[in-house]
DNA sequence: ACCATACTTATGGTATATCATGGTAATTTA
DNA sequence: TAAATTACCATGATATACCATAAGTATGGT
């Protein structure tokens, strides 16, 4: 998966890259977004995959814990399931693309199971900031020999 | 899932959320809300998810406890069934209206399997304090493997 | 290697269906 | 019988699905 950048137009209709698309066809399940907690950017993944993840905080044997509680408000109360039509466009929400700062331009950055989607501005901050991180770290990975990254 | 906002008129007609009504048609069960036992708030959930609750309870080990047979008193006593009319909407009662404090918006919390309904203010003081706890525990999260960036 | 053609994908526009909500009638309860 | 509660109707707003065009990409032939 590498980044798209598709339009926006006035009611927050937006193309799901055709990539995404085919993705999704295959696991026959469905696309869920919310807002990042630590980014001003859209994250995004499939149902069974957040579907996975509660039943993982469920079965942390803590039901009536206050984190367990607050996980579950975080995640199912800001997620929102989004089905393309037939043209394969979603309808971003005002609350998310206000989050993620987009107005008419979207950029969408694949991350393995999930991805994100970003304004052009903030992704183009966000990539130089990856990029810093990488670089500082350099010198621990070439010494543990790790170097997949550099 | 997801969060939506719906008037609720002198009578305290409110409408239940499409996806509500689907979901609910679906399990075939009827709605049931009572009041939050820790927050400003109305929970509610489907019928047959809270008989199973009240199995749980039975089946652990502290039968004979005191908090058990209080909290099942407190939710059982104050659960009341709602059934919406032709248009979807379900009529609030005012000690559960008083008690989240709503008085002509009121705002619909997915939570997986359950719901909350709350005032448009006190959702976005909660709202603020379980991102900041949930950011807070993020190490503690992630050591446990419940994914990344959730 | 270049051109023509077919196809997929993105995007603007429009019609249609669904939903929320104010209002009213019917039914129940005290 | 009055008050209150419940069920139904009507309308405006909103979101959804569909159609059409354009642009970009791949494919096959000369």
């Amino acid at each position: 998966m590498d980044t798209v950048i598709n339009k926006v137009d006035s009611k927050g209709r937006v193309s799901l890259p055709a990539d995404y698309r085919a993705i999704v066809k295959e696991l026959g399940s469905e696309i869920v977004c919310y807002r990042s907690l630590v980014s001003p950017c859209i994250e995004g993944c499939t149902e069974d995959l957040l579907e996975k993840l509660a039943a993982e905080i469920e079965d942390s044997n803590d039901f009536f814990s206050q984190t367990q509680d607050d996980l579950t408000n975080l995640i199912f109360g800001d997620a929102k399931r989004f089905t393309f039509d037939s043209t394969g466009r979603i309808v971003l929400s005002e609350k998310l693309l206000k989050h993620a700062q987009i107005k008419d331009t979207a950029v969408f950055v694949g991350k393995g199971r999930k991805f994100q989607i970003w304004s052009p501005e903030n992704w183009a901050k966000e990539e130089e900031r990856i990029r810093a991180e990488v670089l500082k770290k350099r010198p621990v990975l070439n010494a543990r020999k790790t170097g997949e990254n550099a």
